[in-house]
DNA sequence: GTAGGGTTAG
């Protein structure tokens, strides 16, 4: 602040007596108005100057890149009458580091490569380019960025080194890491960052002992983002309160928590639900003024919609919040969790940008607050608005909604719409569509796909597909048709297809082609007790015990071991297995006291024989 | 004498 009172008053007395700056003077001054964001003072200096160097000009495009104006950078940049590698660098870094123009970092690297010979390609331009990589997972072009780096000697400073590992390590490659950190000389016990790096690497990796070893070896070196990397890594890899008692450590051996530190253990907080915890920390950052910080505030809010407190929530959200996606989405998230729609739908509207998480949350939401005709509504929205394909979870709200509704039919129709809009069916989409087909017995509907698929699109049909065939074929009492595809199949039968075909015949009570079908399949799954226990039950189901003994026998035969069957059911947020006769759940007693209730219940209507 | 790069957080 001094400074730039200073350079105020140097600038004012420069006008006042009519003195024009030295052209060192007005850069440095150009400098001091981008840091404390005058971005007009800037300009205006700049049009003002007479005469202009390299520096003057790589300093007001570095104003622009400061706040994100690329148009005004670019425009400088095919202005400027001279340049230098700065000039580059500059350019790319900016490019590089914002979301969307990280193809323009790679054209003007590859422009940069022609320039004149005062314009090299340096350990700056290096080290940003593998940023790059790594964020846009390119690996090819990091490994030939790597054997440039090699070939030039520039893969052997610090900086240098910490940009392979993070690259390499970001990319999944980890055997690389170690190979670099291995070549790297001395550097791991020298060089914090590099150690660091290090550290990031393993903890990604889910290496967290050998992290925890390298942390503690040369405890001297560590630094703030050394604690903060294992905080972080530890919350990563679910152990949760780990990383809170690492927390506590960082303090007592008198190291500062810092804005990462605290965001850190926010997300842990939300995870374990701590409130009072969270509640502490947002006392903490409120006396030291970091709630300015969108990933800090943005935690508060995540802690308090993940502990259920949508009151608090809301207040700081209201606060710091109204411009932070992240809040937004912890919002939004919260209230359809909570079954509020009406303002996790305020919010999502509010949001001009969608991402998958708010859309999977919204369709939950209404799943969860039986408003079936919201989630189509919303699909129909999601489909207009987005150009990605709905994922697994967006498919299962909707199949809820319409397994409620009772109107399978609609998946299809929407079927139907997606190749209006010029989607491409995948082999999944064909799934996901047959599965519609035999779930409400559409079996001409089902046939139309199946050829259309391999006719129109060109898709051959998995395991999956024929499955699906035969399931429809069986459910529709249409066994003959289901034996004629049995037999036309290109694919050798195999465990999924033959269960299929069994179940098939099962349901068309063909005991004698499911007899057939039990011999392949044990042929090929002898040792699987789940298929002993299907066929069993085949010819239970017809009544035909001696069939089903003679089944049991045969799997008690061959020694193997019966897969118990479960049962889940979801409660809330949770989902609860059983098995028969447990009693290993922690509230096993009260379970069982309502189960005899209801059975008692169940008793005054039903004959106690449909009971056994 | 000025500038530009690396690690950690939602």
């Amino acid at each position: 602040m001094r400074a730039l009172k200073e350079g105020l008053k140097f600038h004012a007395n420069a006008i006042k007596s009519g003195f024009t700056p030295t052209i060192f003077a007005a850069n440095q001054l150009i400098h001091l108005y981008s840091k404390q964001g005058f971005v007009r003072e800037a300009c205006k200096l700049f049009d003002e100057m007479p005469e202009r160097n390299v520096y003057t000009w790589n300093a007001i495009i570095n104003v622009h890149i400061k706040c994100q104006n690329f148009t005004a950078a670019q425009f400088l940049f095919d202005s400027a009458p001279c340049k230098d590698s700065v000039t580059y660098n500059s350019l790319i870094s900016g490019y590089a580091n914002s979301d969307g123009h990280e193809n323009m970092a790679l054209k003007l690297f590859v422009q940069m490569q022609y320039e004149s010979e005062s314009v090299k390609v340096d350990e700056f331009t290096l080290t940003t380019l593998l940023n790059l990589v790594a964020k846009l997972r390119a690996l090819c072009y990091g490994r030939q960025l790597h054997s440039y780096m090699v070939k030039t000697n520039n893969d052997s400073s610090g900086f240098a080194v910490t940009s392979l590992i993070d690259m390499y390590s970001k990319s999944g490659c980890y055997n690389d890491v170690w190979s670099v950190f291995n070549g790297s000389g001395d550097r791991g016990v020298t060089d914090v960052v590099v150690k660091n790096a290090i550290l990031a690497a393993c903890c990604r990796e889910g290496e967290l002992e050998l992290a925890q070893e390298i942390f503690s070896t040369q405890l001297e070196l560590n630094d703030n983002v050394s604690w903060n990397t294992m905080i972080s890594g530890y919350v990563q890899n679910g152990r949760v309160e780990e990383s809170i008692q690492l927390f506590r450590c960082m303090a007592e051996e008198g190291f500062n928590w810092d804005n990462h530190t605290f965001a850190t253990v926010l997300s842990a907080c939300s995870t374990l639900k701590n409130l009072k915890l969270g509640k502490k920390i947002h006392v903490r950052v409120l006396k030291e003024g970091m709630l300015a910080s969108p990933f800090i505030a943005s935690g508060i809010v995540d802690v308090y919609c993940k502990c259920g407190n949508m009151g608090y929530a809301e207040s700081v959200h209201k606060t710091v919040g109204t411009r932070n996606s992240f809040s937004i989405t912890s919002m939004i998230v919260g209230y359809s969790t909570s079954g509020s729609m009406r303002e996790a739908r305020r919010l999502f509207d509010s949001l001009a940008e969608k991402n998958i998480v708010v859309w999977t949350a919204m369709f939950s939401g209404y799943v969860k607050s039986q408003q079936y005709k919201n989630v189509f509504h919303l699909f129909r929205e999601f489909q207009n608005k987005e150009k990605t394909v709905a994922d697994a979870l967006i498919v299962v709200s909707l199949l809820c909604a319409c397994a409620t509704q009772a109107s399978i039919d609609l998946a299809i129709k929407l079927f139907e719409e997606m190749k209006q809009t010029g989607l491409q069916p995948d082999a999944v989409t064909f799934v996901a569509i047959l599965s519609a087909c035999r779930h409400c017995g559409l079996v001409e509907e089902g046939e139309m796909y199946f050829s259309s698929m391999m006719e129109d699109y060109a898709i051959t049909p998995e395991t999956d597909h024929y499955a699906c065939m035969l399931d429809l074929y069986g459910r529709s009492n249409q066994l003959k048709k289901a034996v004629a595809f049995f037999e036309k199949m290109p694919i050798e039968p195999d465990t999924i297809i033959l269960g299929t075909f069994m179940n098939a015949c099962k349901m068309n009570r063909n005991l004698e082609l499911a007899r057939m079908a039990e011999n392949k399949l044990l042929e090929i799954e002898g040792n699987n007790g789940e298929r002993y226990v299907q066929l069993a039950n085949v010819y239970a189901s017809e009544g035909k015990w001696d069939e089903m003994r003679r089944v049991m026998k045969r799997m008690r035969g061959k020694a193997v071991k019966k897969v118990t069957g479960r049962s889940w059911v979801n409660v809330g947020n949770s989902v609860h297995v059983f098995k028969s006769g447990d009693r290993s759940h922690s509230e096993a007693e009260a379970i069982y006291f309502t189960l005899g209730c209801l059975i008692q219940e169940l008793c005054g209507v039903l004959a106690f024989d449909d009971l056994i």
